[in-house]
DNA sequence: ATGCATTTTTATAGACGTATAGAATCTATA
DNA sequence: TATAGATTCTATACGTCTATAAAAATGCAT
């Protein structure tokens, strides 16, 4: 009848999660605002109304509190672009669709997302290549899409294609930085859509075609 | 016949600025990899053999070494951007040759522009405001040059303008943060090649225009 | 060589930052 | 309400960091 734990230590994980999902949430904060080395363990604290000294009752140290911030900035977007690119649709369609899917976090998960892209480097080694084979995963999605675009007439030829990835990415991840904070979750819609268009078309008004009759 | 100061004192002030030169050098290295707030003005110390102390003998503060790396970091941008827009050319011509300016930089002043990209947020009020301003003269030039090619047709419309700026910049100074750093000045031009053809191009294939003749 | 100005060093004040230990307080439940 | 375990607090060790002051060393013009 009883269950593998006792309920006192379900309750008492639960609780733990919730409020460690706070704590977290706080650090996410003040890295994103500041940087990692720009944050005291002090000003983590302060944000949570917490003594200093209490943040270690659920981390054991800032940098591990950096990999779990950084782990979560980086969850889903794997899966989401893997499984994009697994569906159904035209290459020119899944590209569309895996720049939105990679900006959606932008508005749910901000302060996350902005120190996965802007402090991993300062992770130390073990965890900073365990999420960057994870970004090298991403990039492959885009890769792929590509090449397959290629593969079906539907882009262009002779791009770099590593470069080309490298440089699309770098435009999606910079939106981090520039886009305001208060901003809705529509206004991240319609930027996904600015970038396909210009990823996808450029910026040149395309040659008109003769009369298609 | 005497010129303004004497002889010894323009003497002593090219050598002091010689000097100074290679130390705001260390800085600039030492910040584009550590970063802003995880480099110890010891460490600075230690690329050129000097004691952490002797710094102080050639800027005021680590906020100020900052101020000047950053400086020399976005320096000659606006003024190279600005040349270009009121040469002569097509936009798509101006548009090609803003973004191979304003890569150009990546290879003969990386650890200046890196830490101008990344760091330039942790400047006091002041001169983030003054440098922030040469951003946004920067960020004009393009909204200009991209105007004008609507304007004559060659651009395509219904674009937002700031937005596709912002993402067209951040896609070239995402350059800085995955270039590899040894490698040569041809890489750069490269690179810029690729990133204007994909600005003006988009990756889908164009459609076949119809026998010309 | 001497003397003056420049540059670098030594020594250190004083603030701040991470992390640990153990005491105090809170919470859930019997 | 008494108790056990969970959570938070106080106090503090200990290292590191920026910046200053004064002494020492160095270079240079005469």
């Amino acid at each position: 009848m009883n269950s593998l734990w006792p309920r006192s230590r379900l309750l008492r994980n639960s609780r733990l999660l919730r409020r460690a999902d706070a704590i977290v949430d706080a650090a996410a904060n003040v890295f994103a605002e500041r940087g990692y080395h720009g944050t005291s363990t002090q000003a983590i604290a302060d944000v949570l109304g917490l003594r200093q000294a209490s943040l270690y009752y659920y981390f054991p140290s800032k940098e591990a509190a950096l990999e779990l911030v950084c782990e979560r900035g980086v969850d889903g977007f794997v899966e989401t672009a893997e499984a994009i690119l697994a569906g159904a649709g035209t290459p020119l369609e899944k590209l569309t669709a895996l720049i939105a899917a990679h900006l959606a976090p932008n508005a749910s998960k901000r302060d996350y997302v902005k120190v996965f892209i802007n402090e991993r480097r300062y992770l130390p080694d073990a965890s900073r290549r365990r999420i960057g084979r994870k970004s090298r995963r991403i990039e492959r999605c885009f890769e792929e899409v590509i090449r397959a675009g290629i593969a079906d007439g539907s882009m262009r030829e002779g791009a770099d294609l590593r470069l080309t990835v490298l440089a699309v990415l770098g435009m999606m991840n910079s939106v981090i930085n520039w886009r305001a904070a208060d901003q809705d979750d529509a206004s991240v819609a319609r930027i996904a859509a600015e970038l396909s268009q210009l990823v996808v078309a450029g910026l040149a008004k395309p040659v008109p075609a003769r009369k298609r009759t």
